[in-house]
DNA sequence: CGCAAGTTTGCACGCGATTGCAGAGATCGA
DNA sequence: TCGATCTCTGCAATCGCGTGCAAACTTGCG
C-alpha cells in the first residue's frame, strides 16, 4: 500500500503533451477542452491506466460523493431490502454508499456520524437509531444533508420520511372487527422506536373508539423469537385474544408459528393476525400474512432525490422537510373475510 | 456544500498556539508529542469542532481505509447476514465499508471495481459475480487486496474463501439413504455459480457411487419462487422423488411450501428435504429445515483478518491464498431419522 | 558546568486534484 | 487588414494533511 502505483494527472499530461489542467478538464464534465486535446488525453490515460483520484477531487471540490447509510440490524429482511434499494438509487445518482453498521448500544450512531464527518460525506441517511442532537447539529452545520427514515422526530434540519403508522393501525382494527373479532391484542417489542409506538397508539385508540380494550404486550427485540415469546404469553392467558396485530412481520411470523404448532390454533379461523412491513416471508404460503406494505422504493427514491437536488431550502426557517407516505394494506389470508 | 465549513488542522494549530505538525501528530497514533502540547491541541480541536479529514489523510498515506464490498442480491437472507458480519468486523479493524450493489446491470462488477479504484480502496471483497480478469489484474497491480467469497476460481492473486460444497453434498446423500430414500433429486437455479455447481456435482457423484441416479432440475434464480416452480415440475413427474436436496435454503423453503400446501405431501414422512446456507428462516418452526450452515462469522473474520495483517505474501509466486471452510450439517426435522 | 543522548517541535515539501485568471489563437464582420 | 469576441490552454494557488530533517530543548551523568 506504500509504493506509488497509480498514474497521476501529471504523468498523463506529460505523455499527452499537454498541461495538467487539460487532463483535469477532460475528466470534468462541462469543462472547456478541444476535441483534439481530449482525444490525446484519453488515449494517454488509457495507456497509463489512469483513474481519477476521488479523494483528491473530493478534497478540492468540498464534495466527496459519499453518502453514509447508518443502520443497525442489517440482516433483517426489511432493512436489507431498503438498503438494497437505496444503494441502487445512489449509484444511479452518481453517489457512492458508505455503510455503517451500528449496534443497538447508544452512542453508536454518534460514532457513525462522526465517521461520516471524517470522510466528509455529503449526506447521511439514518435507518435506525437516533443521533444525539448535538451531533446532528454538527452534521447540519457542516453542510451535510441528513435524512431520517421512520424515526419520527421533531429535530429540525434534516429530511424526515415517515409512514402513516397511526392511521394504518386504525384501519386494521376495522378489518379485525369486521371479521368478528372482539378480543384484540397488540404485540410489540421493547425497542420503543417512534414508528412502533405510533402503531401501538393508533391501534389502541381506534379500538378504544369502538369501546374495545386492547391487551398490549411488549417483549424483547423486534424479531421472530420475540414473536414466539409473546405468543407464548398471550395465548396462555385466560382471556385469549382472537385477533393480534403485530408491530412487525417478523413478530407476526413468530407469533403465527407458535400459535399453530404449539397451541394448535388455526389461522385465521380461530385467530386473526396482521403484521407490518410486508417482508418477503409474509407472502410465503406458510404464512400468507395480511400486512401493511412499507413503500420501500418510494422511501428510497424520496431520500435520494432530496439528496441530489439542491432542495428548496429557501423555506425561511430551514426547518427541514417532513414527508409522510402511505402504508398500503396487503390483504392475504391471515384475517377472515375480505 | 461549497462554503468552507470545517476547521482545518491549520486553525486548530493557531488556536492552540502550536505548529500544524503538532496537530497532525496529535492525531497520528505513535507520533511524538509532549503531553502538554497534546492537551492543548485536543482542547482547541474540541472547541473548533475539528475532525480529521480522511480524504486528505488517505491522499498522503496512500491508504484510504476504505474497503469495497461488491455484492448483488443484498436483500437476500444469506447475503445480508454476511454483509452485516463483514461491516462489523471491518469497523472494528478501523476500516470503513463502501457498499457497491451490482444488481440489475451487466458489466456492473467491473464498473464497481473501477469505482473502488477511483476511491483508492485498500481492498475489495467480492460476494457475488466475477470480475473481468483484466480488471482484477488492475486491482492487484494497484496494490488493492482482493477477496473472493464462494467464487471458487483459479484466478491468481486474491484471497479465495470457499466451502467444502462438494463434500457436504456427498454427506447429505448418506443421510437421505439412511432415511430410506432412493429417488433422489437436486433442485438448482440456473445461476450456475461455482459453489452451486459444486453442490450439484458432489450430490450427483456421491449418489452415483451408490448406484443411484439423481434427477436434476435447474430453474430460475436462487430464490423462493424458483423453489416453488421447481417443486411444481418435479412433483408432477411420474417418478416422484422422495428426497430433494436444494442448492439453497430459499429454494428449499419454496419447495417445501409447494410440496405441503399444493401437493399435500408430508415432510419428512413422504418427502425428505435439505437445503444449504442455514438462513434464519430455516430454523423457523414452519420449516424446521435440515441444512448446511455457512460459517458466516468465520468467513468474515478470515477475510478481514487477511486484509488487516500484511499477509505473508513472501510466498514466491504470490499465487494467492485459498481457504476452505467446513459447512456443518445442521440437523433439524426435514429428514426422517437422525 | 559541560557534553552526549534523547525528546519535541517547526519548516517546508509533496500527495493529486480543481479552478480563476490571463494570455494565445481562431473566427468573423466591417 | 484590424479589432472584437470567443474558445482553449497553461500558470499557479489551493484544498487538508503527513513526514523527513534539522534545530531547539530537556535530561542525565561525571
Amino acid at each position: 500500500m506504500s509504493e506509488k502505483v497509480f498514474a497521476s494527472a501529471q504523468e498523463v499530461a506529460a505523455r499527452a503533451g499537454v498541461s495538467r489542467s487539460a487532463v483535469s478538464r477532460t475528466f470534468t464534465p462541462g469543462a472547456s477542452v478541444s476535441a483534439e486535446t481530449r482525444r490525446r488525453v484519453l488515449e494517454a490515460a488509457e495507456a497509463l491506466g489512469y483513474h481519477v483520484n476521488e479523494l483528491a477531487r473530493g478534497l478540492m471540490r468540498n464534495e466527496s460523493g459519499i453518502v453514509c447509510l447508518i443502520v443497525s440490524d442489517v440482516a433483517t429482511p426489511y432493512r436489507s431490502h431498503l438498503l438494497c434499494e437505496l444503494t441502487l438509487l445512489l449509484q444511479n445518482a452518481g453517489k457512492v454508499a458508505m455503510l455503517i453498521n451500528t449496534d443497538r448500544s447508544n452512542g453508536s450512531v454518534d460514532r457513525a456520524l462522526r465517521q461520516a464527518i471524517r470522510y466528509r460525506a455529503d449526506a447521511s441517511i439514518i435507518l435506525s437509531g437516533m443521533p444525539d442532537k448535538s451531533i446532528a447539529q454538527l452534521c447540519l452545520r457542516s453542510g451535510q444533508r441528513l435524512v431520517l427514515i421512520n424515526r419520527d422526530d421533531e429535530e429540525p434540519g434534516p429530511l424526515r420520511i415517515n409512514l402513516d403508522d397511526y392511521e394504518a393501525a386504525g384501519r386494521i382494527v376495522t378489518a379485525f372487527v369486521r371479521a368478528g373479532c372482539r378480543r384484540l391484542a397488540f404485540a410489540n417489542s421493547e425497542a420503543g422506536t417512534p414508528s412502533l409506538m405510533a402503531r401501538e397508539r393508533g391501534f389502541v385508540a381506534a379500538a378504544s373508539a369502538l369501546g374495545i380494550e386492547v391487551f398490549v404486550e411488549r417483549h424483547g427485540w423486534t424479531g421472530y423469537e420475540a414473536g414466539k415469546a409473546i405468543a407464548q404469553r398471550m395465548l396462555t392467558r385466560a382471556e385469549r385474544p382472537d385477533a393480534v396485530f403485530c408491530a412487525t412481520d417478523l413478530l407476526a411470523c413468530g407469533f403465527m408459528d407458535t400459535a399453530r404448532h404449539q397451541f394448535a390454533l388455526s389461522v385465521p379461523n380461530q385467530l386473526c393476525l396482521a403484521g407490518f412491513d410486508d417482508i418477503e416471508q409474509a407472502s410465503w404460503s406458510s404464512y400468507n400474512l395480511t400486512t401493511f406494505a412499507q413503500p420501500v422504493s418510494a422511501i428510497a427514491s424520496k431520500a435520494v432525490e432530496w439528496l441530489s437536488h439542491p432542495q428548496p431550502e429557501d423555506d425561511s426557517t430551514s426547518q427541514g422537510q417532513s414527508i409522510r407516505l402511505h402504508a398500503e394494506l396487503v390483504w392475504r389470508g391471515s384475517i377472515r373475510g375480505g
